[in-house]
DNA sequence: CTTTAGATTAGGAATGATTCCTAATCTTGT
DNA sequence: ACAAGATTAGGAATCATTCCTAATCTAAAG
């Protein structure tokens, strides 16, 4: 455990319900960390994201967000600014059949998409 | 209606359910129209998935991958070979609850994920 | 069948996100 | 304290994609 990986994972928290992307979190962490690389940013979210300890969010057309709530559940994307709410997983049922014959099914990336209460004010 | 628009869409339209890349169009729509390019390509691509005629993939670390087949269906992604199969979407229930108060639901996107038959057996 | 305005193209440079590289530094177990 | 291995800062490199520009094409109107 290094000062960096707290320093990124503390950012993360300080985020909140934000979901930043791994600029907005290399900005966070600098606050407390002024020496950190964006690349040490960018490991450490990966490492992370890999061994579970936060949640990737990869996002179309954008870069990938990132959060620290690892409960599970799913995000719903504003495609008018960019925010991504979280839904709670006991708000969401997904079924499936057709899988491929011999396939193992692993999990669902859903991403939702809206038009938010303060873009659809302001249109 | 140019020939190179023709050129991409008869492309896409040779890969089958294969979900080319953006590359792989290119590759493709250079053997009937050897002059094309590959900005020309991406740029068709785009507005073809803006308008509707065909389908854009986002794959999470990946680049995209485009479909011709337009009917409403759902992918699942090898997470080994990065092969993408298609599911009828009457395969598929969604059902969503808790959307932020005020916000406009637009649509899902949902790309679920396996370990396809192939790649289980030659593990 | 010309004209012409606007759209589209080829080619390559530029961009944005992310990963990779390397020498230097730190962490951890002993 | 010390060696072995992991991690870092900084910047170059990569990959997918978009942007730029002058040249070419398309389609509608005469």
């Amino acid at each position: 455990m290094t000062a960096q990986k707290m320093a990124v994972l503390r950012a993360l928290q300080e985020a909140g319900p934000t979901h930043p992307t791994a600029e907005t979190v290399y900005a966070l962490a600098k606050r407390h960390l002024p020496s950190i690389a964006l690349g040490t940013v960018y490991r450490n979210l990966s490492k992370m994201s890999e061994s579970g300890e936060i949640v990737k969010i990869p996002v179309p057309d954008g870069p990938d967000r990132f959060d620290a709530e690892i409960s599970d559940h799913m995000h719903i994307l504003c495609v008018c600014c960019g925010k991504i709410y979280d839904i709670d997983e006991k708000n969401v049922r997904v079924e499936i059949s057709g899988v491929p014959e011999g396939a193992e099914l692993l999990h669902f990336d859903i991403m939702a998409k809206c038009k938010c209460p303060d873009c659809k004010s302001k249109n």
